[in-house]
DNA sequence: CGGCATCCACATGGATACTG
DNA sequence: CAGTATCCATGTGGATGCCG
């Protein structure tokens, strides 16, 4: 708390009490959240089901639990766009857009060290 | 599949049967399993007793999976250094320590939007 | 120390159906 | 379209105990 100044690295948690990535693992370390979160950014805005599609065969149920999930942590907004018919859009909020470098950093590590064949190793 | 050149970034699957982020997720996106990683790298090679003091009260059952689970995938590596008194030591392979960039973004992420107080929001 | 075995509670997730 | 409800199989995870 007396320090908390400069260092954009050094985020190791040494003897720390919270620990940023135990956090963050929770938050988005949920399996599907990276992969909604990603969506969202390759795709921009996104309807229920657009989404749906795009998340390679989730579940509209936990779809659904993912959503309400990433909206209470502030990562994701969900806006009534149109009443009749009845039109939603899901989008990233700023915090949500933040996320970026993380879902990056994943990506280019899976496309390096990840291929088609390994994923079932 | 006839580009693929030069881009270290736009790592974004449009259209893409297989996606980095699926597999990645499905392969760190396990709760624990960016935490452990996270605590190799910060603490190097460590015992399974030490590692689960580090680990914030994970079970010997759960971190017993989980590192299963990491070695077979290629990022944790096990090795019995003493068999008397019986020593084992848990360190991150090459191809665990890459994820370092993933595991400092999840850091870097959340000292800086996910506060104490926010993580039981 | 470094685990695995067991039991059991609860969470997760798929399928299906149905509503506004 | 955008979900929720229900049922149910499976997974996950904690507690405990034991063994090399």
């Amino acid at each position: 708390m007396t320090e908390g100044a400069s260092e954009p690295l050094a985020v190791w948690c040494a003897g720390e009490e919270w620990c940023p990535i135990t956090t963050t693992a929770t938050l988005i370390g949920k399996k599907w959240h990276p992969v909604i979160v990603h969506r969202l950014l390759d795709n921009g805005p996104s309807g229920f089901n657009e989404l749906k599609e795009n998340v390679d065969g989730i579940s509209s149920k936990v779809l659904s639990e993912s959503l309400e999930d990433l909206q209470e942590h502030g990562l994701v907004e969900r806006d009534v766009v149109n009443e009749q018919p009845f039109r939603v859009s899901y989008s990233l909020t700023e915090r949500g857009a933040s996320l970026e470098p993380v879902i990056t950093e994943m990506a280019a590590w899976g496309k390096e060290h990840l291929r088609p064949a390994e994923s079932e190793a």
